[in-house]
DNA sequence: GGATAGTCGTTCAGTTTTGAACAACTATAG
DNA sequence: CTATAGTTGTTCAAAACTGAACGACTATCC
């Protein structure tokens, strides 16, 4: 690799071997880790990651319900992805689409009964899940640590904070 | 069924306060991550995040070159996931395909010179933004405390690795 | 009041991923 | 050698995602 020849204006900053483990361990990480909870998922409710992040989202709200924008930046997803994945969740029958009283544009997606039964019925085996490849190999200090240092990083991505 | 994640016999164990807080950092921060590095490398090179790791591994591979099966495993994709993406770099010309002497099966990913020059052309960019949301909001213990603990839990996840 | 800009959720075409099926080849065991 | 089992990479249809464009509505300003 040639570090002779670098932009003029700001320099590059490469990751030193620390840092580039620190990146490289992170991604593989979270593509294994996504791996097996896709594997899980679909195996035990036929459900996407995806799909059930937003199920979790919205149990979670009083009324376990969200307005559209709102649950996509929960869930960090496009509008288009999760106009389509609220249309499969609706389709299957855990979720339901409601007119928005205050915004006539506005769309709210509520929980539905069985839809929080699927979630009380498939969240252990998730957890389980999590635990196992994630949060059970790691000591206590180590979980707070990277708690506080990855809360860093989100307050540098989120739009202002 | 699927034995492999039904268990009678272990009680459910939730998460705690802490456990689950470490948990949605690590899942928001990854998204969040992904979404910053697509929009920049597709706005930079026009390559996806999936594109630019596949170009990544072979760069650093002793004659540029990996075996199909070895670099899906490298980069975490299914094998149809890395024939769809070699097919898409070799059409810009970054990547060859290769026959393999010892296999008569096998193929053999190779990164061109012209895929060598666009990485180190990219490269610098792409550590930017890694830096800028991730590498650079953290202290050096935590970065090191963080690639500690990832590791553990790579080891619990990689097939008997 | 009316013009303007902004937001909301959807749609659409194009791209990428998934998992099962498959032909081709290799490895292992008798 | 000859089954038999396993691996390799591709193909295919279906699922999922992307970003731009859009109509519909709201907010803001003068």
């Amino acid at each position: 690799m040639n570090k002779k020849y670098t932009c003029r204006v700001t320099q590059t900053r490469w990751l030193d071997d620390d840092e580039m483990a620190a990146w490289r361990t992170f991604l593989t990480v979270s593509h294994l880790l996504d791996r097996h909870i896709e594997e899980h998922l679909k195996a035990a409710a036929g459900l996407t990651h995806a799909q059930y992040e937003i199920l979790v989202r919205l149990s979670e709200t009083p009324g376990r319900s969200m307005r559209m924008t709102e649950l996509a930046r929960g869930v960090i997803a496009s509008k288009s992805a999760l106009t389509y994945q609220i249309t499969q969740l609706e389709r299957s029958g855990l979720v339901e689409r409601t007119a928005c009283p205050s915004d006539e544009r506005g769309v709210v997606a509520v929980l539905t009964d069985e839809g929080m039964r699927c979630l009380e019925r498939i969240a252990p085996g998730h957890l389980e899940v999590v635990r196992r490849f994630l949060i059970d190999n790691l000591t206590r200090e180590e979980l707070e640590t990277m708690t506080h240092a990855l809360r860093k990083a989100e307050r540098a991505m989120r739009p202002h904070g």
